[in-house]
DNA sequence: CTTCGCGAGTCGTTCAACGATCCACGCTAG
DNA sequence: CTAGCGTGGATCGTTGAACGACTCGCGAAG
């Protein structure tokens, strides 16, 4: 369709190629276990099969899209145990960083901004935008730390995240009885007390990870084997 | 060389060709801040131009080579900046899949052994095994989270940082003072005293930083600008 | 001494091709 | 009727060549 590569935008081709898939993926329209034939996609994305192929080497080491070999490339679909691991790091990572967050950090407006985002639109009934403000302000925590490294994997675990949310398609529900909690949270990072800040962000992890578990469960019980 | 790509092994032949760019990395025969020709390289190493830049792919993503869009690729010379973030980071994850690890944990007989093979090459003088034996610690210790997620990132932390020490010619004799702390450090982990280690480690940390940061600066007295 | 333009060197991307590998299906033998 | 055993089709893995686009250094013109 589009014979010139001019489709604007900034980085190279590679990279929006793989920033299309995403998009597929976690709008749920490639589902988990589906297979991602080469030809085909690269065709429908209007690239070369090897400017996919690049692409795919992205994706599989965000851990989106799997290989088998010699059988081709493949929609990641994550089991408890992966889901249980993104946690585990999501919980050291941000702990850590709320735990050594300097007080009146200027990253603390990000943090604010989205739970009062959050709250706006909860009120407003839009809860996948409740959803996506909840992301927001966990990564405004993690950026409370100032490492780029830090920044940039735990992009990457939100991605799997969300694939995960899809392969399981339960969806913005999940946060919305975090948001008062989320609330509490930022009132404690205010106030400096970034330990109890981080305390409350354990038992958070605690509870939204049951609520996970919960909802995989269910789903296994409903779409069995 | 290999004009045949029949190097065997098990991967594919674009992640072997990452390893062996990895090599040339670690072994300082590709220095920091140098060019990485498409068509060269990919002669060099038996290889076709694509496959070489599926690598190429892998290894910026690792933080090892830097693309300066139509430009080409260079070895990432990392700065000052970027160090500290790496060591920011590894003080994170160590400590806290320290703290958190289980009394008696499997993983730790492999603490121990890199411990223990650290003092025997010590002791014969193999400063460069003893480097090794470090990282094999560390790496050791980060594994006490059972995390697959944070034993890759640890991995990919390694990796950079080798680099770095590459960069800044400033080789093994960083691990040698160290040996008997770590020694200390899996005393207290044999003993269930998982928090102290963990402060143990953090005092390394610091310490650690200032040895490198002083490397640093030495070094670019020496070699200006 | 500064600026402009040009040419060489590379990158970015595509296309076509070919052997290797895997899988499903149907056929044969027991 | 069932268990193997080809065999063909689909797809991957990798290559080589091609061509426009971009960057940079260098020499000529002002």
């Amino acid at each position: 369709m589009s014979p010139r590569p001019a489709e604007s935008d900034g980085a190279d081709l590679v990279e929006r190629t793989a920033l299309a898939i995403r998009d597929l993926l976690i709008d749920g329209r490639l589902r988990p276990g589906q297979q991602l034939v080469e030809p085909a996609l690269a065709a429908a994305l209007g690239v070369s099969r090897n400017t996919l192929r690049e692409s795919f080497r992205i994706l599989m080491h965000e851990g989106l899209l799997l290989r088998h070999p010699n059988r081709g490339v493949f929609v990641h679909a994550p089991d408890v145990a992966e889901i249980l691991d993104i946690y585990r790091v999501r919980r050291i990572i941000e702990e850590q960083a709320v735990r050594g967050a300097a007080p009146k950090h200027p990253g603390l407006a990000a943090v604010r901004a989205a739970v009062g985002q959050a709250v706006r639109l909860r009120d407003a009934g839009d809860w996948n935008g409740v959803g996506t403000e909840n992301m927001r302000f966990h990564a405004a925590l993690v950026a409370l730390a100032d490492s780029p490294r830090l920044a940039e994997l735990f992009a990457r675990l939100q991605a799997e995240l969300r694939l995960a949310f899809v392969t399981l398609d339960s969806p913005e529900y999940l946060h919305d009885p975090f948001v008062d909690e989320n609330r509490r949270i930022v009132a404690l990072l205010d106030d400096g007390r970034m330990g109890e800040a981080a305390d409350a962000l354990d038992a958070y992890f605690t509870r939204s990870e049951r609520t996970v578990l919960a909802a995989i469960e269910r789903g296994r019980a409903t779409r069995p084997r």
